[in-house]
DNA sequence: TATATTTGTATCGTGCACGATTTAAACTTG
DNA sequence: CAAGTTTAAATCGTGCACGATACAAATATA
């Protein structure tokens, strides 16, 4: 028993340091990411659509985790920021297509020094090292959240 | 100019494993906090209170790094759900004290369990190892974090 | 080929996060 | 001690997240 109450201290959970950080690293990409008056989230589109020109919104909720209920009002968002073009599918009527304007695409230019320079701010958090230790562990964990539906 | 190419991946961003599995571990807390009847911020402010028992809402938000204007509407809700009470401190009137109610102290025994069945559930996800090193780092980025004003 | 089911988006409501601003109390300084 | 500054909460507005529900198109099934 005194072994779970000391798990219920709030330097013993796993899951707040990395909810924490989280946060912490998104606000540090909020100064680069004024610059092309974008959010985090947003950006996460950007990466996915410089990957690729035309993709369904499914396609993109996959990728990021998300659901479509978070991602079409935050498409049509950047819709009317004229970043992004929405049009239906051809062959399938129920299905969204997403690409970029030619904004969008310009924005990519902007973008491509976002990484070192994000990189360059968590050096005052932690080293490259631990950083990458750390990214190798979150990719995995979120392999398996793909292929693991047995054990959800 | 190739290898900042690279960069832009999806794939290859510190950031986006880190948003995605916050999300997915927070995710995995859901069945279990709504028994309580409690958000997941929620369940980190009764952690927080259950190792002090009257607290500042300014010393909340530094412990969870968070802002007192994300806390004050959060802190009313769990205040009108019953969890906690608001009083004014006699020595400095600025400042609002939180503390538990009879039943948000009680949450504390149905709570006792969660950290277990929340390690069980990762189990499916991540080794116990790996989550061991992943907190290690995080640990020392949120203790950066707190002490590094020069850098940031 | 009607009917039922599944699938991809969209809509709605609630609760964070967080920048910007406001307010009142406490503190500092001239 | 009066004026300016700092500090702790609160308020406001915007944009996620996400559960629940709706709806129409596509597919499966009787």
């Amino acid at each position: 028993m005194a072994e779970k109450a000391t798990q219920l201290k709030l330097e013993n959970q796993i899951c707040f340091p990395l909810y924490a950080v989280s946060r912490l690293v998104t606000q540090q990409y909020k100064p680069l990411l004024d610059e092309l008056g974008v959010t985090y989230p947003q950006y996460l589109v950007l990466l996915v659509l410089w990957e690729k020109e035309e993709i369904p919104v499914k396609e993109i909720a996959q990728k990021l985790f998300l659901e479509t209920n978070t991602l079409t009002p935050l498409l049509k968002r950047m819709q009317s920021n004229g970043i992004i073009e929405r049009k239906r599918s051809k062959t399938d009527e129920r299905v969204v297509i997403i690409s970029l304007t030619p904004i969008g695409k310009g924005f990519k230019n902007k973008a491509i020094e976002i990484p070192n320079k994000l990189v360059q701010k968590l050096d005052c958090f932690s080293t490259e090292e631990d950083v990458f230790v750390m990214k190798r562990i979150l990719d995995k964990i979120l392999n398996n959240a793909e292929n693991n539906e047995t054990c959800g």
